[in-house]
DNA sequence: ACCACCTGTAACTATTCTAATTACAAGGAT
DNA sequence: ATCCTTGTAATTAGAATAGTTACAGGTGGT
């Protein structure tokens, strides 16, 4: 199962982008989240490091360096995943063996086709799209 | 990250049926694919589970249950994988703030849709496929 | 300048998952 | 009977996750 931050870093953005005009220090999106201060500053940093935010050491609040429609959910799926691949694959398979012999490359593909095919998904969908359902909905 | 045992899973399917007149003992089907023969003996025990082998406790030699065309990667993938969801998602947010009240809701769907289209990308590739790659390429 | 509040980050911990391993009960084949 | 096998429990080491404490240093109001 893939970690919690992916959820908690579409939520601190949703929140961000939900409200402009106030500094949230870390502590209340924690709280929003239900989770430590820390746990949110390092998902900050990572939101950040990967240019999807705006932060200040020692200064309350963060924004987002761009709308929230140019912002997709596979945009925060990598900063907070940087792992490249979602599946893992066994190491050293026998290469003596026709079926461990090439077992790597049919995964790599078969995995890569999935794995794109999730992502393909996954940047369809903005940060602007998660707003509208929070808010303009019934 | 995804485990290994899906993939584990699919090289021993793939050696399954690559030689279905060779009753495999497990020490062999880790030899291939370089673990320990306990790890294959829990693989085949959630594949036969799943409905997609035969065993006989006992007796060398597993079998599959259908062509392998009629066995994709997907049923491989939730054999092995019986967690329903892919994505975790933080408990108990804050249901007074309005960001936390709707972020589950929002963000099941957005995962649930992410997962299907990884999924579907799986069910449209059968173990077939795979020993077609393995043998008949290149 | 002081002070309250904040971010950024290191360090430590508990929990969980994974994979490897040992051990063994019980089935199958000759 | 004996040997090889499966099925499974129990234990272990290692990695990842998330929570926590602690603190260095930035920010801004007074």
């Amino acid at each position: 199962m893939i970690n919690t931050r992916v959820a908690v870093a579409i939520h601190t953005m949703a929140l961000i982008a939900s409200r402009p005009n106030d500094d949230l220090p870390s502590d209340d999106i924690a709280a929003s989240v239900n989770t430590n201060p820390v746990v949110i500053r390092r998902i900050l940093g990572m939101l950040k490091r990967a240019g999807l935010i705006r932060t200040t050491a020692g200064k309350a609040g963060a924004s987002l360096t761009r709308d929230p429609e140019k912002i997709s959910l596979l945009d925060v799926f990598h900063a907070v995943e940087p792992n490249g691949s979602l599946f893992a694959v066994h190491d050293n398979p026998n290469v003596h063996c026709p079926v461990g012999k090439g077992i790597r490359t049919v995964l790599d593909e078969a995995f890569g086709a999935a794995q794109h095919a999730l992502e393909n998904k996954l940047s369809s969908e903005t940060l602007q799209d998660i707003l509208h359902h929070l808010f303009d909905d019934a």
